[in-house]
DNA sequence: GTGTGTCATGTAATCGGTTACACAGTTTTT
DNA sequence: AAAAACTGTGTAACCGATTACATGACACAC
């Protein structure tokens, strides 16, 4: 028994499949009694439209395909929720697609996206991806946040060098001379950004720089972490390419007997929900990733629909992370720093209930 | 200028269609001569195969809906991390829904995904949910991985009264009595189930009951962990419904001048990659998260590729959760548990990197 | 030279919807 | 009362691929 299709609806209700059609979508002139037969056939043969011959035909696939490197880590997970939610409360899907580090692979995903995709949101942090990327859309609207600029095309970038700017600056400034970096993977352009603003404050305030190689992973950090620990010449802060690697080489400082932030403080990036768990709660710069994420869909479907008639949204949005103090990097903050880490998001799904007690 | 489409293709390279067709799916017989003509026009064409079109041709979209209760938390981004990985395996993309809280909105995004995937994995933990995604999809295979007891359909679900009976059965082990539960949402059969398994063991035990009510988030945990610091009889442990609730609540008690585990123990369930690195790090009960995502979608995978023949596969695979015993539990365990947290997938993509250093 | 088999290719139906257009019947306008 | 406008409905083309079947060319056997 296969799947009622609208021509078996159209039949059994004795009127064209037309007419089914226009019952079904609420277009079109219809008289009451048409409507309800449409309405008792389509129970009875319990019909389902089938999208997918709906969007061959009007070209419209209410999905829209996500790019990602990978989706290890809280930031991915919380972009996407934040795309999620905006997604669905303007009607449209998400298909994820992960795992595509270089852009050869990047490049084969986007193509198998055609026909099945409204628009594209990548998120591949290599400099030739960017424009491969773009390359291979075609008509398709593409917004770009893979760091890097990608000149004339809409995109959304974090200001990732100033970011690291602001990370060294509060360093600095918090009394703290030899200051190690744990950079991301080379070749990633936010990686890259990070290791220029760090590299660049650092001469700005005359100090020596340190860099170890990470890969934004947690236990990339905790490699580094256990490196910088042996270091004769200890460094008294760290400020890593992202929260994962700075949580990572926390564990390894402590578990080497540092006390942070007395012995060594510590510094993140990107804010990820954990960064405000650990103890002692992460210094870190912010970016409202979920509101980040729902904004880019927002603008990505803003795009779908202008298709192609105002080519005014080129620009490429600049996110500017926030420096969030949290004890890691400061004694004087509270400790119990339970940081709500703001955003209308997060609230809501996460109502707090308390109810009573049994026996 | 619209994007080429397969006769565009078959006109450049004066073929019919169907050679360009066989050529470039490599299938059927063709001459070289063709076949480089066919190329030729392709690549100047630029031309990209429409997949929704081909979708509906052949009927097969080489897409998998998962249709989440939410997307909050570590645990349901690994599920779709394991999941993805295996996509990815075998040529599949994943479409994610969540923010499905009742069956209303859950049966909703089901329909919306016929003619869209070729089959569903439903994690919609309430009652009515699991028989209404049943009995929506019609013909479309469908994993269950509610939490209930999906009779003669295929499922899996994670022995969730039997790990809760493990935890407490641990924590009277070490020496606990007054033992607290704090509960997940009303209506979750996971809670439910953990919670049923909680007040077994405890009346096994001999030792009065006490809950809390939760609802699987980080900051209800905290609130309940707030509640339960001001108790005038505190209990000497905590099994919280999940890890989420246990780091809420495992901060809220520490901020309440309780030392982990000497004055109050705590225990959480999922194992999900933060409890290994909060501190102290969160004995759990470990559901290998992205493993069983993993094999989730493989296992459909296989129903897809049955199609109905083999009626074999009806069973409700059932993932026995393991106790991981951690600091927070018991001061013995190393407290630098740097816990790798296992599993295959999480090799693949944590691939330590650290190398040399700069100035 | 006709028959038969193989191989490469083309024609056209098909998947399941949407929708432009045609048409008949009814109402309104003049 | 004829013309014009409007309403409700049906027919069939179309979206862009796949593929069953038909066809034509050619080689080989008799």
């Amino acid at each position: 028994m296969k799947a009622a299709t609208i021509r078996d609806v159209a039949e059994r209700a004795e009127v064209s499949v037309a007419s089914v059609s226009r019952v079904l979508n609420g277009a079109g002139p219809v008289t009451e009694a048409t409507r309800k037969r449409v309405f008792e056939a389509a129970q009875a043969l319990q019909y389902v439209p089938h999208s997918g011959a709906r969007s061959l035909s009007t070209s419209k696939t209410q999905t829209i395909g996500v790019i990602l490197p990978d989706l290890y880590g809280e930031f991915f997970s919380e972009l996407i929720r934040g795309m999620d939610v905006a997604a669905r409360a303007v009607g449209y899907h998400l298909i994820v697609s992960s795992s595509h580090d270089d852009a050869e692979e990047a490049s084969a995903a986007i193509r198998s996206m055609r026909g099945r995709v409204d628009g594209l949101i990548v998120l591949s942090p290599h400099l030739d991806a960017a424009n491969l990327a773009a390359g291979l859309a075609g008509r398709t609207p593409i917004l770009l946040m893979n760091g890097g600029a990608a000149a004339g095309r809409p995109s959304i970038v974090v200001d990732n060098h100033g970011g690291a700017v602001l990370a060294v600056e509060h360093l600095v400034a918090t009394g703290r001379r030899r200051i190690a970096h744990i950079a991301g993977p080379a070749g990633n352009l936010e990686a890259e950004a990070r290791l220029a603003g760090y590299l660049q404050a650092m001469a700005q305030a005359g100090l020596p720089t340190s860099v170890v190689e990470g890969a934004f992973t947690q236990s990339s950090g905790h490699a580094a972490g256990v490196e910088l620990a042996k270091r004769e010449l200890r460094p008294d802060a760290v400020f890593a390419g992202n929260d994962n690697m700075a949580v990572g080489a926390m564990l390894a400082l402590q578990d080497a007997g540092l006390r942070v932030p007395e012995d060594i403080a510590i510094i993140g990036f990107d804010d990820v929900p954990i960064a405000g768990l650990v103890r002692p709660a992460l210094t870190t710069l912010r970016i409202h990733i979920a509101e980040t994420g729902r904004s880019a869909l927002e603008r990505l479907v803003r795009l779908i629909n202008a298709a192609g008639e105002a080519v005014a949204d080129t620009a490429c949005e600049i996110v500017r992370p926030e420096l969030v103090v949290r004890p890691s990097s400061d004694p004087a903050t509270p400790s119990h720093a339970h940081s709500n880490s703001g955003g209308r998001l997060r609230a809501l799904a996460d109502t707090p209930s308390l109810k009573g007690e049994n026996s």
